[in-house]
DNA sequence: CGTAACCTTGACGTATATCAAGGCCAGTGG
DNA sequence: CCACTGGCCTTGATATACGTCAAGGTTACG
């Protein structure tokens, strides 16, 4: 019985298919993170920001966002333990957007020259780099569609499914459900619509039995359903 | 007078801040591409596909694009002479969406192979890469915000002045307007809205004396108009 | 002269936003 | 132990932005 360490999580990743292996493997594990406590709705990087360090979700779900005029407010893309969503700043010098905590998190910074050294001694490790923001797109792309062509109930099903199956990987859920940490408000600013409607879209997801909700999990009654009202497809996560 | 070469539209971009010079810009100015021409309205790659070369826009306008249920069509970016919309082949194994000429086009392929020998014999046109496909990154973040959370007109505007920004990079406009590549339908399937819809914005965009078109260009009458009725701010174009 | 692509128009329907109020529950402090 | 507060969810009434349908108008082109 090992204890899990705050790195674990990004290990669990490379452990896959990813090619990083042996001393490369090992470069990852040994590397010292810089960690913090964060509150839920705590804003973990800053739209300007010009960060020196990358941040690893070691525990926890947070979420990028934007605000634009009139307070209004728009997710991008939800994160989970494991995940680095921010990774841009490689090679970007300032944050374009918020990341901001949902939940209680635990985060690890690690500095982007420790980064650098690693892609630099390790073109595997690059590549696992380089894969991960390139599904992050992919991701984007998913939910450009999401929000421009499909109607609300579609859309929230299509979040729904995606991340069953993105916190299936992380050993945090599975097609019968995951934990709740989905706010009707946080699914409205993520699917482009108003919180009012959201829970409308709710009562109708709970009357057509695919999902049911308490404080702690979200239950899908029927995954089928539930990706055939989504009109889901899951090839745009380039699972393996 | 030197002719333009079709790598040239690349090494452009090469040619500013990106820190690619010497032996490195000559090793990219050396690579020889796979010429085609492509028809408007043509599927330069299809989704499913698994490409092993990677594209180059020489010429024209391409758009990449999704299709769902009902015949619904999403347009996720808009691409032009210089831009490589298909780096994520570099480390996913199939296309998750197609890409389609909205012109007539040139474009140059150049196997992924090669590119791969390109980022292993020079760190700095990696960088190059990475920040393209990070920028690229950003563009789709910030279409997420403007289909999620801007109305009609706003969303359109806001399409204009990306454009005009980002064609002002490779010589083919600037905030007084640019070539009319953008169809209605474009706009349309670009912006998350309908034909209809969009042709009654447009007349707006004329009313308010912010937007001109005729068969070939989209005049930009007031730029501060249309940056206003757009709250476009470019700093998620990250440009230097 | 006919066809195809694109833009335009009007009438109508509806999905979704907005406003405003109330309910439930967990946590907090007196 | 009770009153109070703040999150979050829920509800009904009303307003509106936008979609759909169906038709007609240009212009370019063979």
């Amino acid at each position: 019985m090992s204890v899990i360490r705050p790195i674990d999580h990004l290990l669990r990743k490379l452990n896959g298919p990813s090619g990083v292996s042996g001393q490369d493997f090992e470069r990852v594990a040994a590397v010292r993170l810089n960690l913090r406590y964060m509150k839920a709705g705590a804003e973990i990087i800053r739209e300007g920001d010009r960060p020196s360090q990358c941040c690893l979700i070691v525990d926890g779900f947070a979420a990028r966002s934007k605000s634009i005029a009139k307070g209004k407010r728009q997710i991008m893309s939800l994160h989970q333990r494991g995940d680095l969503p921010d990774l841009q700043g490689l090679h970007l010098d300032h944050a374009d957007h918020d990341l901001i905590a949902l939940t209680e998190c635990r985060v690890g910074f690690i500095s982007y020259n420790i980064m650098e050294e690693l892609i630099f001694l390790s073109p595997a490790i690059g590549s696992f780099f380089w894969r991960e923001a390139l599904i992050d797109a992919a991701i984007f792309r998913e939910w450009i569609v999401n929000i421009g062509r499909r109607e609300g109930l579609p859309r929230v099903a299509h979040l729904f499914c995606e991340q069953a199956i993105r916190l299936k990987q992380q050993g945090l859920g599975d097609e019968t459900g995951f934990p709740n940490f989905l706010k009707q408000t946080v699914i409205a600013d993520a699917t482009g619509q108003s919180g009012v409607h959201v829970n409308r879209i709710m009562q109708a997801l709970r009357r057509r039995k695919l999902v049911e909700t308490n404080d702690d999990r979200l239950d899908i009654l029927s995954w089928e359903g539930l990706v055939a009202a989504a009109d889901f497809r899951s090839d745009y996560l380039h699972l393996r």
